[in-house]
Parts: structure tokens; C-alpha cells; sequence
DNA sequence: ATATGATTTAGAATTATTCTAAATATAGAA
DNA sequence: TTCTATATTTAGAATAATTCTAAATCATAT
């Protein structure tokens, strides 16, 4: 998403398109990283003419949120990450550095996969709406 | 695993079996919720002779989970729950209730699973050593 | 009995987040 | 434009979960 489509976006989902929203909305779409609110301040605060308090920064969290267009991420004990990644898909965790990788989903396997731990699981009769899966591991070359 | 299992496990792992931490272990053992630090410390406070302090709760649930006696659950923001299933298993999530249970695996999948995850994300080379699955959903009857 | 080291404790400190109420900015009407 | 109503931002206080600290207590081996 550019920018034109973040105006876009913010305009149909009738948010105000305030600098503070903006950029820290344009800070999540141009990182690949699972950035905290409090990393996500530190950096928006250096590209803005006006200071922004950390509270501006959960607010607006908290509405893009709400409008889809970013995720949070829960991975580790009180630690809030947000993912601009709003397609479904999984998250790779390396347990050697923390560090977050988006996992493509593997649609033959979603069906299949919900559909036997439905089967597998028969007592407590789910309706399963969305599954999220963390992997834990190492990268090697 | 019943108390005279309990008290062998704390002797093979070298814990001292004081009874702050063989009530939790024994509170936790003995029932199929998710309890945050703050519930198992209302539970085990009535059930000791002496009082506890939130702190030993946590010190004790630190080493519980330490000698792999239960597992700590992340799916909800800012608060960790424990499970005394230590078996590799899944979780569901109640969306209306918020209450979490414990979804047995598939095993046929699961090889196939990671197997899958690690063809279609070639670029990324992860050595995948645990994967946890959470299901989101209602319950129907 | 006594020393040593582990455990527990109360309360302070820390961290992440939410709340509050005042100040400011924005969008639409006049 | 200017005015007005409403939404947003702000600093700082409040809250919640957890960790830290240093003293007190306990258990075990001498």
C-alpha cells in the first residue's frame, strides 16, 4: 500500500487523516519487522515537525486496528507487536534472536488441517473462524 | 500425574518440594483451565497453612515451567496463563467467552505440517524445532 | 547446636498500557 | 474566511502484570 492508497484507505474507513495516524502508518507498511508501540514511537517521533506523545501512539494503534489495516502479534509474555501484514498468514519466531518472520499460509493445508482437528476434537463440536500458527526454531544457510 | 508422581518429579529435577510450590503444582495438575499467576495465587493462598506472597507464585511458577512441569500460554495481549498439559498440544480460544482449551494434535498432520511450511518458505532455510497452533472460533452444540 | 545455602517474603521498582481532563486541530456550516 | 462542534492529541497520573531487592526464614549437612 503507497501512499495515495493510505489516504485512500484512511478516507473510507472515515478516519481522520492526522500526521500523527499517517506516519506511523506509513512507518508499519515500509518495515517487514514486528515493531512494539514503544519502538514505533521512538521512530515516528524523528520523522514528525511536532513532538508526539507515546499515548498518541496507542490511540493510533488502537484504530488501525480496529480498521484492518495492521495486526497486533502475540508471540511473548507483555509484549505487544504490530504486523502490517494483514493477509492470514503465520509467524516464524528464531529463538536465538527473537526475531519475527512472516509465514506464508499453505492453503491445500488450512482446510485439511482445520477440518481434522474439527474430526479429532469431536466433543467439544468448534467452529473454528481462524487459526494462527507459531513456529519456534533456528535459521540455518 | 498424582502426588507421589509429583514429589518424584521434584526430586529427579533437584527442587526442593517446599509446600508453596507442591500446592501450586498440585493446584495446577488438577484442573483443565488456563490460570493466570494472579488466580493460582487466590486458589493456593486457601488452600496453604501459612500465608503466600504473589512473589513466591511467580518464583515457584518460574521453575515449574523451568523443569518442563507445565508450559506457559501467550494469546491474549499482556497477560500469561499456565498449562500443566506439558504434551505437545494446540489451543482453542472461546472468541465469546475468552476461555482457552486444550486441543489435542494430529499427528498424521503435524509431520506434514511443518514439512509443507518449510517447502513453501524456501528462501528463509528454518530449522523448525516447535510449532503451536491457535484456533479461534465458538462453540457450537 | 550451627553454618550454609536455598527459599520465601513484603514492599519497592519496572514495564507496558490505559485513563483523564485540558488543549489543540479539523471539517463543515455560516 | 470565520465560527462551531467534534475528534484528536497531549502530559502526566493511574493501573496491571511482573521483576527486583534485601532481609527473614527454612532445610540440610556438619
Amino acid at each position: 500500500m503507497n501512499n495515495f492508497d493510505l489516504n485512500k484507505y484512511f478516507f473510507e474507513h472515515n478516519l481522520k487523516p492526522t500526521p500523527q495516524r499517517l506516519t506511523i502508518a506509513e512507518y508499519l507498511l515500509n518495515t517487514t519487522s514486528h515493531p512494539t508501540a514503544e519502538e514505533i514511537y521512538q521512530a515516528v517521533a524523528n520523522k514528525l515537525p511536532m513532538p508526539i506523545s507515546l499515548a498518541t501512539v496507542y490511540n493510533s494503534l488502537e484504530v488501525l486496528v480496529k480498521v484492518g489495516i495492521i495486526k497486533e502479534v502475540f508471540t511473548e509474555p507483555n509484549k505487544v507487536r504490530y504486523d502490517k501484514n494483514i493477509t492470514n498468514h503465520h509467524h516464524f519466531v528464531n529463538t536465538q534472536t527473537g526475531e519475527i518472520i512472516d509465514v506464508e499460509p499453505y492453503e491445500l493445508l488450512s482446510e485439511q488441517l482445520v477440518e481434522n482437528y474439527l474430526l479429532k476434537n469431536p466433543k467439544q463440536k468448534f467452529k473454528i473462524t481462524n487459526y494462527h500458527i507459531t513456529f519456534y526454531g533456528e535459521l540455518v544457510e
